[in-house]
DNA sequence: ATTTTATTTGCATTATTGTGCAAATCTGCT
DNA sequence: AGCAGATTTGCACAATAATGCAAATAAAAT
């Protein structure tokens, strides 16, 4: 695979479109503070956002994958897919650096 | 510093917001590839934008510092800064597994 | 000086998105 | 069954953003 195509596999919005929203990064901050994972509520209180929005929010998360949800009772607890979220990122920096190297030459 | 001030410091949605649109992905493409820096005819060339619209992109990634600008004669040359977007790119995958480590134990 | 080429910007339009409220759904409790 | 709490969803509204066209600006070429 050429590097160009190995970007272009990575550089997909979905993700960043996840995390451009400050409000969507208040709660993954929680999500990543957290030592367990969250319910909907506790989110909302400590982000100011509506809790009908936070649930979007989360939805939203859940579908880029950046985030996992486990009912558990009448409340939904969502936990932070940590490794996809550093890994796509980590993928995403590798590629840039490879076409840049291929492009570019191996210096600067 | 906690990895939660880390985390937050790196957690910025201004990177994102300039990944987000499938566009600005393209004209990134286009410069992570190209093995000189590209006008902005160039760039407009390749990806089925207007030449205002992609000026205006390219305005975006410059304000946020992804890419630089070079005027050379009557023409801009712009150049994907990509030590910046990986580097970022890396600190907040690190910050992010700094924080679940802190949080959730070094296990997992 | 006029013309040509490259880029940016004002304007209007359209599409998308974030938000809150209220209603609906779902689950557990009495 | 009926109620209470948690979450999601329909709806409306406001704000943001992407886009193209045309005009403005800048710089080289004639």
């Amino acid at each position: 695979m050429t590097c160009q195509a190995a970007l272009a596999h990575h550089l997909k919005p979905d993700l960043f479109r996840a995390l451009c929203d400050p409000s969507r990064l208040e709660v993954l901050r929680r999500l990543a503070s957290a030592p367990t994972p969250q319910t909907v509520t506790e989110i909302a209180d400590c982000c100011g956002v509506h809790i009908s929005g936070v649930s979007r929010h989360l939805a939203l998360l859940r579908r880029t994958g950046v985030v996992h949800a486990e009912k558990s009772g009448r409340e939904v607890r969502y936990r932070l897919d940590c490794n996809l979220v550093s890994q796509t990122l980590r993928g995403l920096a590798d590629a840039l650096d490879a076409c840049r190297a291929a492009c570019c030459g191996e210096n600067t």
